[in-house]
DNA sequence: GTGGTCTAGACCACG
DNA sequence: GTGGTCTAGACCACA
């Protein structure tokens, strides 16, 4: 069963989305695996306190990205392969550094610079 | 007087926050500086093809941040300290390396991973 | 639900922040409290007779004041402190009695007679 | 010559009407009395730092007004009676104490509440 | 249904 | 000319 125990929610982004990226981080991650069980998305709602329609809305973005199957009922089981975790961990991956890449740029920061920052705030993350 | 000839826009995120981004980088990367003169809402508006509305409404959220000051019927300046442009730098750059690195480690990546991938992007971008 | 039915336009200042400082003096006189609904952009437009971008104005303002909260798609509500409330009422009062103190002291007025004042125009209000 | 070395621009109301407020109040005070002469323009202008347009806006309400009157080339006098300084006392004074009356009733602040704020003002003001 | 954004155009006070 | 406000109406993402 798909746990959503750290799930958090966030400012900024719209909820169903955070839910698809916590989904997409965990398999990347590999604490989510293939034939996992999904939370209903009755229970899920009660659980993280969000809106039955924001949950259905995320898990049918799943299901459009193949991430996830419904089977025999109101059950959703997670389908990945491993060349599609590769997949979903490029997109993660590439979308965000570049944007990351472009704005400091922007700001006049060097390469060099940057690299310390990203390794200072990897230090002081709790 | 703030140049926006580099400014470009693009989709995703409100046209007034992408303006006060603009300026924000600007101030960082030292191309925009205290004293500056802010063109007026209806030049930007014919400039960068925008509703002088949405050129107001960026203008009163850059207000509201400390970073310029208007007063009607005059022009718009830029003001800041070496203070507070340290505090936008400082801000900017945390938030967007916070995120990243967070998002990183949920997905099980390790720093050296993490900065190479940095580096990769660095060199990729045009 | 916050209850607008005593709120009344007047000349002189902007309709968005007449209804921002009505909230504002609702709070202190704890007729609005925390958790309190505040009613739609649509039917408060409605119900006052006002654009609802204008009461949208208001709402922004509220909400980058800390005073409300606002997600898109759910309602909005009153998210306040006993502490934050002493500040605003500190705030409202310091402000409004201060710019009348120094006024009249540029016009050579004693104290006594400042109150005096006061009293007087306390008794003739309707 | 009325002197204007404790004028000091404020943000919120426009400077013309901050300049006629200034003149008003010096009446009422004492400092500023019948013949006494205007600055000319641009000499006011240049003193306090405003634009010639504003002075001249602020000169011109002020004739209206019947404070002042321009004699004898671009020249301005004050010119007012013991009859108008009480007029204009009045009016300075009920115009700003019922603002705050109404607004401290509404607050849901009682009478003694209110001086008392007004007295404690009065001490902390330097 | 709710909030957020954008366009279009108008009016006003101010400098 | 400049900023500030307001109206009117539309579209969209979100819950």
């Amino acid at each position: 069963m798909v746990s959503f125990e750290q799930f958090q929610m966030e400012d900024g982004s719209p909820i169903y989305l955070q839910i698809v990226s916590f989904v997409q981080r965990g398999i990347v991650a590999g604490t989510i695996t293939d034939g996992d069980e999904m939370p209903s998305r009755r229970v899920l709602s009660a659980l993280i306190g969000v809106n039955p329609n924001t949950i259905q809305k995320a898990y049918r973005q799943l299901e459009d990205d193949g991430i996830i199957e419904s089977r025999s009922g109101a059950k959703s089981y997670v389908t990945i392969t491993p060349a599609s975790t590769r997949t979903i961990r490029g997109r993660l991956l590439s979308k965000e550094t570049a944007a990351l890449v472009q704005n400091m740029k922007q700001m006049g920061i060097s390469m060099e610079e940057a690299i310390s920052l990203v390794a200072e705030a990897w230090s002081e993350e709790e």
